[in-house]
DNA sequence: AAAATTAACTTGACATGTCAACTATACATG
DNA sequence: CATGTATAGTTGACATGTCAAGTTAATTTT
């Protein structure tokens, strides 16, 4: 029993997917710090504000967006807002959300970081793979998301 | 400009994998605490330690099987080692090594943990995707691993 | 319209991970 | 063999994530 290698391909491919997810995100965390002076966490909210068509999003659907607990993304909102890198308003409509956008200090660590972290997720990633692997990865990644999103939010749903 | 529709390929399958990454990961965390009451690293360590065809390891070589940088690994242990989950004694040829082996209430916790995860692993992860879909994941987790390997190890080669 | 529920956060305590010293032992070399 | 250097692991401080409990404001219910 537990002879290595026998394992089945579920255990395999579970096995194989667990490792790069930490040893090739923590590494690009690194890097993102290294280059630019943030951490990978905050780079990742930079990023996702950043990108924004409007100017701000609620604390909660960033959160969600990023598949983040939303007292994660409070915390992590509050540091951001001391280094200057987003602020933080109440909503008009509803006073009890905050509506967050990034600086322009944000912004502009945006623009430098994004470049570089971009030609370090190439070298690591975009650039061993195939295409083909790269679309099979996104098919596979949208099945799994999916599956998560229906039966394991993070949120509970009301269970009457 | 930043167009969410028109990412290239780079850019969709690099947030497609970060996406698994940061929610099917801390999802069976979750479970695997809920289930048997240890943490996801506790229980990849006690796995780690489960399977050793040899009843211990040094806690270098435990730590670079699965990635961890070593003082990560010296802390869990010594948690685990005050939970009874694991023991560690000085080896005998290199008293500065530490052998780390699994105890019996750590093997016992194995055992009827490791069937409920893979359970739920197969659930969310292998349930949902095909035989050519993880068969494509094992081979795109062993090329960026080795990559990893080869260009980014977590200890720095002396760069003499 | 008062009371009860729900929603959107905040907060604080605690667990865990990281990083930079530090200790102790082994190995190498003049 | 004495001294220097590399290796294995520890330790403590600090950053971050999680969980449970609180606030405050909006919505429903009665």
């Amino acid at each position: 029993m537990a002879q290595n290698g026998m394992k089945d391909l579920d255990s395999r491919a579970w096995r194989a997917f667990h490792k790069i997810g930490t040893s090739l995100l923590p590494h690009l965390s690194r890097q993102v710090t290294n280059h630019s002076g943030i951490t990978g966490a905050e780079y990742v909210v930079l990023v996702a504000l950043y990108e924004l068509p409007v100017d701000s999003v609620n604390l909660n659907r960033l959160a969600t967006g990023l598949g983040w607990e939303i007292s994660r993304m409070s915390h992590q909102i509050t540091r951001m807002e001391k280094s200057g890198l987003v602020k933080k308003g109440k909503n008009a409509q509803d006073s009890r959300c905050f509506d967050v956008s990034i600086t322009a200090k944000g912004r502009r660590i945006a623009e430098s970081s994004i470049p570089l972290q971009s030609q370090e997720i190439n070298h690591c990633f975009s650039n061993v793979l195939s295409k083909q692997q790269m679309e099979t990865l996104i098919e596979i990644s949208e099945l799994v998301s999916k599956h998560m999103k229906e039966n394991h939010p993070l949120k509970k749903k009301a269970e009457k």
